[in-house]
DNA sequence: GCCGTTTTCGGCCCGACTGTTTTCAGTCG
């Protein structure tokens, strides 16, 4: 899939232009189509010029660009562009606090083209004096090229949201606030985020302002005004409080949540309709009438569009949506019926079938099934037939006695790097459900990957595919699979795809999720839990299946145990036609 | 470069903070 490379080319294409101080709408539209480029589930090879151009923000010329890289792998304007600012001087924008004037200035005035230079020439004062640049402005370089090195990168959701959350459970405790909320990419789930985006208001900003600085987690301060102050935490996290009047705590946060391109949705929006919307309010424009902003209903109300939950808040159609009235009504959290992948101490799991069934119970779940590992997976204790009969006979005597829940049995079974299975067909049929996962052999090629999933797809006793991509958020990248062919597969094999909670895989993603569910291919949502605690992950794996539109009947674990059983491609279950169940 | 119940041309979201400035440009979100 290209869309990512192409999209790479066009943000590139947009910093050398904005370098080249070109037209800074052009430079927009460039920036909006990568990213309407790197959230789309299709390939862009498989578009013709038509379907291109139904994509937002991509008209004819960028189409154009689009088919040129795929036909030829490269993009000559970008080439072109490429050639008229030397290599490293994009990575100057890298910097925060110098942008596209100062890179060009410095490029122009002391032939500066990397960070190793720029570092060397702001170390011996060779900045100050430049025009707009004096001894502050030279410090701040050296910082700033010191965060670039420490790595300010994305992190995964689940670890920074429970952060996130801790501070404003001290900002509660040590300052006088009323309202306060995460926002930005936090609030929208995002998979990653780069910072802490934080809404409060109170009846003494300056003392929040005051107290927010110099907690203990701080230990650099980027800004602080009245309204709006920046730290770093000191795990290297950026964290910003934005404290409002109470009448405009509505509007703040929607400011803030964003995303970007959301917001500048709906300010069109309202432009067009004579009204004016910023972080303090909804305003008639032609008076300054405040209208509304105290709720973040307002907001969407005074443009006559229903409440868009912030998880669609991507420019991704849902504003389009909301105009016909046609929003998902996204599925919720308890909405969930069980738990279709736990592991317990049979393999590598924590915990007894007992606790298991205790936790979830607790959690108002009326199944889950027990899915340890398969005997070729060593490393995770995986089962050999043996132990599975035998725990089988385990669950079973369990169910005996449990009222109103029930255990299935089942395996997450290894698909083998060869291809094969890692259980014998007349094992498989002793079970409830199967799933099967890849846990090798990750650099494999598409061709390879492909023929494994397709195996175990076809497998008339295999329900569920777990976390298909296999990918670990900042630690491995997905192995090579074809999305679209694996998604006509299970459309077609009635093999379910799963959301896994584990929030460094979250696989499959929203994109994938979201196409997923436009296909029609079934859906699982699954803690993948080995301790207790992961039961509480649930939370993630619903952030992404609403990101990704999905609704609770896309979901098959919505459905109580009876309803489920019915849509599970599995032995005695779809599988009933092709033979008798033991 | 995109886009259209205000437009096929002329628009394109809006404000805070900083550092450099004597009124603002640059950067960021």
């Amino acid at each position: 899939m290209k869309n990512r490379e192409i999209a790479a080319i066009f943000s590139e294409m947009a910093e050398i232009l904005e370098i080249r101080g070109d037209n800074p709408f052009k430079i927009r539209a460039y920036r909006k189509a990568a990213l309407n480029l790197e959230s789309l589930s299709r390939p862009v090879e498989e578009l013709d010029d038509a379907e291109l151009r139904e994509i937002p923000g991509i008209g004819e010329e960028l189409a154009a660009k689009i088919v040129e890289y795929c036909t030829t792998g490269k993009v000559h304007a970008h080439e072109k562009l490429k050639g008229e600012v030397p290599e490293g001087v994009l990575d100057l924008l890298a910097v925060p606090g110098l942008g596209p004037r100062t890179a060009k200035l410095l490029q122009d005035k002391l032939h500066i083209s990397s960070l190793e230079k720029l570092e060397e020439a702001a170390r011996d004062h060779k900045l100050a004096g430049l025009p707009g640049i004096q001894k502050k402005t030279e410090e701040n370089i050296l910082k700033g090229i010191a965060t670039v090195k420490g790595g300010q990168e994305r992190r995964p959701l689940g670890h920074v949201l429970p952060l996130a959350q801790e501070l404003i459970r001290e900002l509660k405790k040590r300052a006088k606030v009323e309202r306060i909320e995460l926002a930005g990419s936090l609030r929208r789930w995002k998979e990653t985020v780069k910072d802490i985006d934080i809404v409060a208001t109170s009846p003494s900003a300056a003392k929040v302002m005051e107290v927010f600085v110099s907690l203990p987690e701080v230990t650099q301060v980027l800004m602080q005004g009245p309204t709006r102050s920046s730290v770093v935490l000191r795990d290297g996290i950026h964290v910003d409080l934005r404290v409002v009047e109470k009448e405009s705590f509505g509007a703040a946060l929607a400011y803030l949540t964003g995303s970007k391109s959301h917001n500048i949705r709906l300010r069109d929006m309202a432009v067009r309709k004579g009204l004016k919307i910023n972080e303090y309010g909804i305003f008639r424009e032609k008076n300054d009438k405040r209208l509304g902003g105290e709720d973040e209903e307002d907001v969407y109300r005074l443009l006559g569009l229903p409440f868009v939950p912030p998880e669609l808040r991507e420019d991704l159609g849902e504003v389009e949506a909301a105009i016909k009235g046609k929003l998902p009504k996204l599925i919720e959290e308890n909405d969930i019926r069980g738990d279709l992948h736990v592991h317990s101490r049979w393999s590598d799991g924590a915990h007894s079938l007992d606790e298991l069934v205790n936790a979830a119970r607790s959690r108002g779940l009326s199944y889950i099934a027990v899915t340890d590992h398969s005997q070729g997976l060593g490393i995770a204790r995986g089962l050999s037939v043996e132990r599975l009969m035998e725990q089988k006979r385990e669950v079973a005597a369990m169910n005996a006695r449990l009222k109103g829940f029930r255990i299935l049995h089942g395996t997450e079974m290894d698909i083998k790097s060869d291809g094969t299975l890692d259980f014998p067909d007349e094992a498989l049929q002793e079970l409830d459900i199967v799933i099967a996962s890849i846990h090798s052999g990750f650099k494999q090629p598409t061709e390879k990957i492909m023929k494994r999933l397709e195996a175990a797809m076809k497998h008339p006793c295999v329900s569920i595919i777990a976390h298909p991509t296999g990918r670990l958020l900042g630690e491995r990248d997905p192995y090579d699979v074809d999305m679209e062919e694996l998604l006509r597969m299970a459309k077609k094999t009635g093999t379910a795809l799963e959301i896994n909670a584990y929030p460094q895989r979250l696989d499959l993603n929203d994109t994938y999720a979201r196409r997923a569910g436009e296909l029609g291919v079934p859906l699982v949502i699954s803690t993948d839990t080995h301790t207790l605690s992961q039961f509480e992950t649930l939370t993630y794996a619903i952030s992404v299946a609403r990101r990704a539109w999905l609704e609770k009947r896309h979901v098959l674990n919505t459905l109580e145990l009876d309803g489920l059983l019915d849509c599970l491609k599995r032995w005695g279950g779809e599988g009933k036609s092709k033979g008798k169940r033991k």
